[in-house]
RNA sequence: GCCCGAAUAGCUCAGUUGGCCAGAGCGCUGCUCUUGUAAAGCAGAUGUCGUCGGUUCGAAUCCGACUUCGGGCUCCA
């Protein structure tokens, strides 16, 4: 028998016997990778390691500490928690199950429709235990369509996936499921073979780090006019330890709920009296987003814009000029019926800054015209949709228009860009990742040249910035091209907040028009733009991301002395008097209860700083300063901390208390 | 809207198979205590057991509807 030569990744050729497999390969390299290796990467398409070789070929190995490995494991571990559920629930049958982002879920459908429990989870799981234990192999094979279908014959939702996949239709997930004219399954037992392109770790036994999460129900290809499977969610790691660093990850990001925080430090509630996603501020929380609109504002009238104020409600003709109602009526409040005519609550500013802008003829030297408000508005979100601040039905808008010359665009475009990085870097943001959606192909509305430069104006802004960005192709609105900026926070997870959508439909809807230097009158554009979004969210987000210990700017309470005893208290409340005249938000707690206890209090209030006064303080005119993540300093000069503070609380700014909050 | 689950004191939560006046810790109120960096002591008050209806001799407990919340799916101008 002759050899064949195989190219590693490192370059290196190894020579084996015809016929090996990539787990002779890996075995030939080393003890340990043989021991390691989950499946391998041939010519660049991943195949199971029981895969005869070629000669010639390029052969990487791939070991669980590959994101590959990783995802394989996953998948496999799914196909572990389909046979467990199937043998369990006689007569259930099965949907698709891949890996995702740290775990992997299983969709089912099970006899009678009855459904999962999360108790459930518990006996599903000890049965993946034992076939785990049970070593089995994956033992791959390929089937002609209509025999793939007739072992099927019981799936109907496999059957339905074949018959996509080998009219050429597939895509994304499905084609995950088979391919070609023929389809491929993996048989772990007799009774268990489940269809899928693969590939597989060579057996259950090299599984075994995993969880189930939780049940959940999900319909049939992601469309609510399917029918509703019944999910599982786990997750699964290649060792023990990740496995439980996963699991202390995510209680750490429980600790950062916003919705926990805003009750534990009495910042804002939704009181069920009030309705679902409906939120009352309370005054520290008040005190805290009082804080970021008068920031906004500020940074707002220094770019330009001039304020608008726009009331909560408008006539039903309003929302039909501007498109929202035949569009979105589903996601507005329901319209109320007056002698006058019909009213709604408004679900955007956007027809109300328009009026303004038509309030009067404007002519192309006051243009661009840009118009702020901090704008309330209401969007009936269904209920199962609500999540706290992060998705409400009442919340505020940081929402600006810009009515702009087509020809004004870019360089508009361009400065304004600037301004959305440099707000979010304000609140304590330092990554960025922007994406550009374009025309879509179906219907859109505009001349070819107005998105083909109102488009090459978005991507020459990013561009301009040096901002990473990726391309959402037919992504737009129907009426634009925009920009949406996504920031990472201390936990890495992203959230998109800022907007930048570029609209003709507006000034087409509502006949806008400016008299031009030739004096002709066209059209302006109009640009949506909202910085924070929403300003609801903002806070949710901020919260989440300085799991609650925000910068000395933004905190409730900036200050919090401590008298040591009663007979301090006087001092404490003259030097609480001379830092609030200095504008800081101070607080004093009297001697009533021991010191170690109201310290403890302050910190779980998550004060920036603890200032504890005693006799040396009186005396000397200083104060012991306890940072939020420092250490404490005896006998500061009550000048000396002043001056620090004056820096650190400047709007806008992190200093070192909220630089050490990054841990929960 | 759909699937799974939850709702008991201001907060966090116990409450056995339906059975006397429904509990704990923290917080709150009062009194006592009062000197240096993460929980002083004693006493006390507090509940239409989410709402409405049903089953039962009897319901926090079982059933139904509704409201709100949590986890997903779908949706997000």
């Amino acid at each position: 028998m002759s050899d064949i030569s195989i190219a590693l990744p490192d370059g290196s050729q190894r020579q084996l016997p015809a016929g090996s497999t990539a787990a002779d390969l890996a075995s030939a390299i080393g003890k340990r990778l043989a021991k390691d290796a989950l499946v391998a990467v041939v010519d660049g398409k991943p195949v199971d390691l029981n895969r005869p070789l070629a000669d010639g070929q390029q052969v990487q190995i791939v070991t669980p500490d590959s994101e590959l490995g990783l995802d394989t494991l996953r998948h496999s571990t799914s196909h572990v928690l389909a046979q467990a559920v199937l043998s369990l629930w006689p007569g259930a049958t099965f949907a698709i199950g891949p890996s995702i982002a740290d775990g992997f879920y299983y969709d089912f459908s099970l006899p009678d429709s009855a459904t999962f429990s999360e108790d459930d989870l518990e006996r599903i799981e000890a049965r993946m235990r034992e076939i785990v234990k049970a070593d089995q192999p994956f033992i791959r094979s390929e089937l002609a369509p209509d025999d793939a279908r007739a072992l099927m014959a019981e799936h109907p939702y496999k059957r339905e996936i074949i018959d996509r996949v080998t009219s050429g239709d597939a895509s994304g997930m499905e084609a995950e499921a088979a391919g070609g004219n023929s389809v491929s399954f993996y048989r772990n037992t007799d009774a268990f073979v489940d269809m899928c392109v693969g590939p597989h770790v060579p057996t259950t036994g090299r599984l075994g780090h995993f969880k189930l999460m939780k049940v959940a129900g999900a319909y049939w290809r992601g469309d609510e006019h399917q029918p509703m499977l019944q999910r599982i969610y786990g997750t699964a790691w290649a060792t023990k330890d990740q496995l439980a660093e996963h699991l202390k990850r995510l209680e750490e990001a429980a600790k950062r709920d916003h919705r926990k925080l805003a009750n534990e430090l009495d910042l804002l509630s939704f009181p069920s009296e009030l309705g679902g996603g409906l939120a009352v501020w309370h005054p520290r929380g008040a005190i805290v987003r009082k804080v970021m609109e008068d920031y906004s504002r500020a940074r707002h009238m220094a770019a330009g814009y001039q304020f608008a104020y726009t009331p909560h409600l408008a006539r039903a003709q309003l929302f039909e000029t501007s498109g929202h109602l035949s569009f979105y009526a589903d996601g507005m409040y329901p319209p109320m019926e007056m002698d006058n005519g019909v009213y709604y609550p408004k679900p955007m500013n956007c027809p109300m800054h328009v009026l303004i802008y038509k309030s009067r003829q404007r002519s192309y030297r006051e243009l661009p015209l840009r118009l702020f408000e901090l704008g309330t508005v209401y969007r009936y979100e269904r209920a199962g949709t609500l999540h706290g601040l992060m998705r409400a039905r009442g919340f505020t808008q940081d929402d600006s228009h810009i009515f702009v010359p087509l020809e004004g665009l870019a360089d508009e475009i361009r400065s304004l860009l600037d301004f959305v990085i440099d707000m979010l870097r304000s609140f304590g943001f330092d990554e960025f990742q922007a994406k550009l959606s374009t025309r879509p192909a179906e219907k859109s509305i505009g001349t070819d040249e107005m998105w083909e430069l109102s488009t090459k104006a978005l991507a020459g802004a990013l561009d301009a910035h040096g901002l990473d960005y990726t391309i959402d192709e037919g992504g737009g609105a129907f009426y634009g091209p925009k920009i949406d900026v996504d920031v990472r926070d201390a936990i890495g997870r992203a959230w998109q907040l800022s907007t930048i959508q570029v609209d003709f439909n507006h000034p087409e809807r509502f006949g806008l028009e400016y008299v031009a230097p030739d004096g002709e009158r066209r059209p302006p554009v109009m640009v949506h733009r909202a910085l924070m979004g929403s300003l609801d969210r903002f806070f949710g987000v901020l919260l989440e991301h300085y799991a609650g210990n925000l910068p000395l700017w933004l905190a409730p309470v900036q200050v919090e002395i401590l008298p040591v005893a009663a007979d301090h208290e006087d001092y404490a409340w003259s030097v609480r008097d001379r830092l609030a005249a200095a504008g800081l938000r101070v607080e004093v707690s009297g001697a009533g209860d021991p010191l170690g206890r109201r310290i403890r209090n302050a910190k779980m209030q998550k004060v920036p700083y603890v200032l504890v006064v005693g006799d040396t303080d009186v005396a000397a005119g200083t104060v012991g300063v306890n940072p939020r993540g420092g250490d404490v300093e005896r006998d500061v000069v009550l000048g000396a901390f002043e001056a620090r503070l004056a820096v650190e609380a400047v709007p806008g700014t992190t200093g070192p208390t909220a630089a050490a909050a990054g841990q929960a």
